[in-house]
DNA sequence: ATAAGTGTACTATATATGTTAGTACACTTA
DNA sequence: TAAGTGTACTAACATATATAGTACACTTAT
C-alpha cells in the first residue's frame, strides 16, 4: 500500500489510486502537499462526492507522517469545502459547490495572470498556453458532472 | 513618493509607477511581495531593458522595511535572470531571456492546470477562462518587444 | 455495556523561515 | 575624498512547520 525512501512517499487508496506523492526535499509544506494530492484527485473526478478518505491514523501510519501535520490537512480541505467531516465516522467528499465563490475566482484569476505574464514573458506561445489551459478543462469535473 | 498605513504601503518609481504594494496583513512574506511587484513590471513593460531600480538604502528608507528583506527579493530577482546587479551602481533590469527555460516554463504549466482545474470545478466557463488567459498574455511583453 | 475505530483538542518541543538591527567592507562615481 | 552603491556577516526575535504524547467525545458493531 506503501511505497517510500527517504525523501517521497507515495500513498494509495482503495489500493490503486495514488492519493499523495510527498517529497520531503520539497519546501513546500507536507500538509499543503498533501492538500494539493486530495484537491486534485477530487478536481479530477478520482474521487467521488461522498467518497471516504482514509483516517487520520491511519494515512499517519501508512505514510508515517505525523497525525497532526494530516488533520492540519483535513481540517484545511473542510474549511475551503473539498470535504467534510462527521465526528466519530470519517472524512468524505464534499459535494461540489453549489454558489459561486467570487472571491476565490477572483484570487485564482490573479494567479492566472501572473502565471500566463511569465509564460509569455519566456517567450512561449499562446497556442502551447491555450492548448495546455483547454486540456485542463477537459480532465476536470464541473459542477459534479461526470467526465471523458 | 510613499504612501502607507499600518499594514499596507505603495511605493512609487520615477514618482510615477506604483512599483511596490505590500500589505503586512498578507501572509505572503514581504520579500515575495516585493519580487511580485517588480516581476510584474518588468514583465508588462512597465519597466525597460536596463532601466534602474531603487537601490536597496532607498527603498528601505521610504518603505520602512529592513534593507535585508529587500535585499533577499533583489538577490532572488538576479538568481531568477529578471534583474542584474552591479556593485557599487545598483541593480537594472535584465534583457529578456534568450534561452528556453523549458524546467521553469514546465513548472508554470504545472501552475496553470492546478489554477484553471479548480476554477473548473468551481464552475467557471471555458470562455470566462480563456478570456482571462487571452488578456494576460496581451498585457504581456514576450521577447523584449514592444506592447499595446 | 464494551471495544475498536473515528475526529478533536490540547501541551510541549525542536527546527526552519522570515524580519529586523547593526556593523563592516568593497566597489563606483563625481 | 566623499557619497552612494552592493555584499557579508552576527545576533535576536517572532512565526510557521512538524513531531510527540495525552486525553476525550462520538459512532459503529458486537
Amino acid at each position: 500500500m506503501v511505497a517510500f525512501n527517504t525523501t517521497s512517499k507515495t500513498y494509495h487508496v482503495k489500493g490503486v489510486i495514488p492519493i499523495i506523492a510527498i517529497d520531503l526535499r520539497n519546501p513546500k509544506p507536507i500538509y499543503e502537499q498533501i492538500k494539493d494530492s486530495i484537491k486534485e484527485l477530487i478536481i479530477t473526478g478520482a474521487l467521488k462526492q461522498d467518497e471516504q478518505l482514509p483516517s487520520i491514523r491511519e494515512m499517519a501510519q501508512d505514510t508515517s507522517i505525523n497525525p497532526n501535520t494530516i488533520q492540519k490537512a483535513y481540517k484545511d480541505l473542510e474549511a475551503e469545502g473539498f470535504i467534510y467531516t462527521v465526528t466519530g465516522r470519517g472524512n468524505f467528499v464534499a459535494p461540489p459547490p453549489q454558489q459561486v465563490d467570487s472571491k476565490r475566482i477572483e484570487k485564482l484569476y490573479s494567479i492566472l495572470r501572473e502565471t500566463v505574464g511569465e509564460l509569455t514573458y519566456l517567450g512561449d506561445s499562446e497556442n502551447n498556453i491555450i492548448n495546455v489551459v483547454k486540456s485542463a478543462i477537459s480532465h476536470s469535473v464541473p459542477q459534479g458532472g461526470s467526465k471523458q
